[in-house]
DNA sequence: GCCAACGTTGGC
DNA sequence: GCCAACGTTGGC
């Protein structure tokens, strides 16, 4: 199983929206390195979503319902015979209890090459194992601070 | 196939 | 609101 982050403008699409439906076809991406990744999705995925804008931080996480496929609206397959445009179905699964920040995640020199803090318009990118653990760290790391304060 | 001009994203 | 860092477009 695999880890990804996914980006999303709380305003136009936010994780409460995605709990509200149950499930959601995530659609609309443009970039060809976050298609790229997004062709990699298989299901039972973990997709952390980040919400962009105001809160810049990654404030839950989410499942993958299906593997990767190609938008109805837009099928076809590119030059190199991959799904031109990508999409997947979504679940969630939680919303943290503290969201890691942007600034937590810039701050963190294990986390240097990470797309979000590489390549700030990235909006679907792969998480390593190694990232996939410092994440977890600092998740259940703010979470521990909250307890003892 | 280059590259200048323009558009977009998203952090600041 | 600004602008850096990309992508995209279109004239040549």
């Amino acid at each position: 199983m695999a880890t990804f982050l996914f980006k999303t403008e709380p305003s136009e699409y936010s994780f409460a929206h995605l709990v509200r439906d149950k499930r959601c076809t995530w659609t609309g991406v443009s970039n060809p390195a976050a298609r790229i990744a997004l062709r990699q999705v298989k299901r039972g995925d973990r997709i952390l979503i980040y919400h962009t804008g105001d809160e810049k931080a990654i404030v839950a996480e989410a499942k993958a319902l299906t593997n990767a496929y190609a938008d109805p609206a837009q099928p076809g397959l590119n030059d190199r015979g991959e799904v031109n445009f990508p999409v997947v179905d979504l679940a969630p699964v939680k919303l943290w209890a503290t969201p890691i920040t942007l600034a937590a995640i810039k701050s963190d020199a294990r986390l240097k090459d990470f797309g979000l803090v590489k390549q700030s318009r990235l909006s679907v990118m792969p998480v390593s194992p190694q990232q996939e653990v410092v994440l977890n760290a600092l998740s259940t790391g703010t979470k521990h601070n909250r307890i003892h304060a």
